[in-house]
DNA sequence: GTCTATAACGAGATAGAC
DNA sequence: GTCTATCTCGTTATAGAC
């Protein structure tokens, strides 16, 4: 009986994973808003109602989708965090691991176009996003801060300090998403997340047609930039080399 | 007879007009992906085919509206260009235009959500943008150009130096968009234009919903800090105030 | 010439009876 | 689960009003 289960289980799994490849291949072909359980019923062999049994409504099949693509995103840039040097010995390593987490984003983005537009794009008429997608969907801004963490911790972090006017903004930040960093880290690592997507949106969305041509340069460029944003020591490339650089980075205080 | 062309271009616009703004408020209510010319004309008491009078396809109906857009952000963020203390004595002038012009693009986007999900967010699927929207769609990002130009003139900017690796890409970038500005600051402007976006899209898509709260503060500054990476002179707040600060800038040559 | 209305096509979605 | 009758869509051809 318990093996009848067990089959019985693997064949609802296999099953809810046909559904959502193909829900994923009308995804790329039309859009999430004419995503349609019928078409996608249809496409199996299935009669719709059956879907049914698997997903209770095509938004709850929307929201699987969601769910999947964040984990998805959030699986690669954890995993570049985790390869990507560990090796606190070096300043210069913690806003490598930056870029590195950065470029798997990118990458992700790039190899699924249509995933990333399900949730960094526009929302989708009439779809509300349920509380099981909040979770997913913070995981790579979670990657960002652990890796400012690492940081702060090993080398230290070179910031502007904190206006009045963002302090309490600041401080509620910290306290949500960084305990352990200072304040004033919280809104340069929140704006640096959304810019993040901004340069990836830009790339996947087809704004920088015609405009960006050595992209992978660019980005890697920018990204690093952003890095320094957030208070991570990089090599000397910030501060005009020579002209200020040793000087710039003795007077930044771990903070 | 000139008074009967009058007349009916005339009206010719009205309708053109009444059309399209039906249109926005079906993209609205329905999305993009589902803009339909037989609903449009339905709600105008009109029959679809007559409809053809005016767009020769839904496709440029959906152009005409994305032209649209990008010209009323355009327009907008050139006011703000133009509007913002053209004063340029003090260096501090143009990273306040700077904010003023993002500022501007953020607020047009919170009051057009839809028109902005139609230009940065998904693409329509199925729909490919024609050459019509180019110089629309640039319009924005020529005003962050001109703002940088003018720093550049009147007090000059503050420049880490050019990568080897993105040299040929900047001198490309910088001979098609600002001829006028050095090569090292090109990369850094279409990076700040996408990051700018970045920070509305996550605003305006939803993104920081329970994660921000004092958005209008919060947004000030991380464009303040993105003028920054462009060269442009601020406030002490950059540096540690006090830390390094005035050895930061002044090491930063015109470039 | 300029416009609107009628009718139709082929494709696809949808609701409900069976 | 299946089938059918009835919707929607974009688009075109055609005819007639101004």
């Amino acid at each position: 009986m318990s093996a009848i289960r067990g089959a019985r289980e693997r064949a609802r799994i296999e099953v809810t994973a046909a559904i959502k490849d193909e829900a994923r291949r009308q995804l790329a072909a039309e859009g999430a808003a004419k995503l349609s359980l019928r078409a996608v019923a249809r496409e199996l062999g299935m009669v719709s109602s059956a879907l049914y049994r698997y997903f209770p409504s095509r938004d709850e099949l929307l929201t699987a989708l969601i769910v999947d693509a964040y984990d998805s995103v959030g699986e690669v840039a954890e995993s570049a965090h985790r390869t990507a040097a560990p090796d606190g010995s070096a300043p210069v390593a913690h806003l490598a691991r930056w870029v590195a987490v950065a470029c798997a984003v990118r990458d992700w983005a790039l190899a699924h176009p249509h995933e990333y537009a399900l949730i960094y794009g526009s929302p989708v008429p009439g779809y509300t996003a349920p509380q099981v997608t909040i979770a997913p969907a913070s995981r790579v801004g979670l990657v960002l801060v652990a890796v400012v963490e690492d940081a702060h911790r090993e080398v230290g972090l070179a910031l502007p300090p904190l206006t009045e006017e963002l302090r309490p903004e600041a401080e509620r930040l910290a306290a949500d998403l960084a305990p352990g960093l200072p304040p004033a880290v919280a809104p340069p690592i929140v704006a640096a997340w959304a810019q993040l997507f901004g340069l990836v949106s830009f790339e996947v969305f087809g704004q920088f047609d015609r405009v960006v041509e050595a992209r992978a340069t660019f980005f890697r460029q920018a990204v690093e930039e952003l890095g320094r944003t957030v208070g991570l020591l990089g090599a000397a490339a910030r501060g005009a080399a020579g002209q200020r650089g040793a000087a710039g980075q003795d007077g930044r205080a771990r903070r």
